[in-house]
DNA sequence: CACGCTATCTATAACCC
DNA sequence: TGGGTTATAGATAGCGT
């Protein structure tokens, strides 16, 4: 109704500097403003996407203000089994945290341990099979008498005995390192007067199983 | 440059229901940003007004993201002793503690069963190899032929195959159960029409290997 | 996942009660 | 300190890359 008047009623909102806002008032309005703001935004936030968040503010003057969802508690207690506090408050309840904490942790650590031994230890196994007799070709096979097939069996048997040492294995947090699965290669190295009586070979080979025939 | 089309690009941001976001991806999107938006908002607030802020969020995946002014550990202690709690049965220290207590119960607990889990895996590897052709006895292995002999390596090879499925095996939070190491025994019986030819035996038996020979 | 883009939607600086 | 108004600065949903 009125005549528009040159002058508007508001100059609408303004860039500011981020800076400390120097004069104290406006400095409180756009606190208490700010800080509704970032409330209603972690509310959001949890609610859109299902986060759990933790929010503490303290304003210059000491008043603590909080949102948490579920709680503050159980995020902060959430996020400190993760990030220890290098320096707990002076407070006996902090301090009693503190040390829960870290005694749980190192719990957890040892499973964290014994977890990786096991999987060492799974590995070791591998490594074993790949390296065993197993690997002997059809040929070598073929050529095999029966004296070195009982060379051959009691290796297996040896190898068997270790592997299964190897499950049972040490305990989690014995100092002395596994014993190796492969150690069969500590038998006596096959001797060159096998008797090969009893046995027709299709061919017959001058030397005697060399020592790396069976990649022990 | 180019014409302006009909067909605008974007219809830019749209108003969205406060409730959690069904799409997966989409959640995670907006979670990104959104996380983003509130870290930037509070570090303004901590720089325009000079309050302390504490910002703590998981990611429905657990993941942690925090922000403090000037630092996490600080304002939460400053939060956590403000009320020098009479009683402390009921305030909120206890219950920070107790979230704090679950939490490191859930990570134990998941780490056991992990270890629980290897130790399945190395017993079955152990009774596999209980089970496995090693126990061939000396007599028996005597009367092997050639055929007979390669029939027995390729058992072998399935055995090692299967072992090695069994330690690189299934996810400790897998669904299926794990393959069965023995299932070599689904390997088709020996054939009693094996080539004898090239080998000679100290005894011949009339009877070929009988299926239960190698315990399979 | 992080970036870019664009058209909105939202937060808020400045001012007033 | 809390509400309201206005105009504008910022944040971000939806869609690509």
């Amino acid at each position: 109704m009125a005549p528009p008047q040159g002058r508007k009623k508001s100059q609408g909102r303004r860039k500011i500097e981020m800076k400390l806002i120097a004069d104290e008032n406006a400095r409180t309005v756009t606190f208490s403003k700010r800080r509704a703001g970032l409330f209603k935004k972690a509310t959001e936030l949890s609610i859109l996407c299902g986060a759990q968040v933790a929010l503490i503010i303290f304003s210059i003057g000491g008043r603590a203000y909080s949102f948490g969802h579920p709680n503050v508690e159980s995020v902060v207690g959430r996020f400190f089994n993760r990030n220890p506090m290098p320096n707990p408050q002076d407070s006996v309840h902090m301090r009693f945290h503190a040390a829960m904490l870290q005694q749980l942790k190192e719990q957890c650590d040892q499973k964290v341990e014994e977890v990786e031994a096991k999987k060492k230890r799974g590995k070791e196994i591998e490594t074993a099979l790949e390296n065993s007799p197993y690997q002997i070709s059809d040929e070598r096979l073929s050529m095999l008498d029966i004296n070195q097939l009982k060379r051959l069996k009691d290796m297996m048997e040896k190898l068997r005995e270790n592997v299964r040492r190897l499950v049972n294995g040490p305990t989690v947090n014995s100092v002395e390192p596994p014993p190796n699965p492969m150690n069969v290669a500590a038998v006596p190295p096959i001797q060159k007067d096998v008797d090969l009586a009893n046995v027709e070979r299709e061919k017959r080979e001058a030397s005697p199983i060399p020592a790396d025939w069976l990649k022990l």
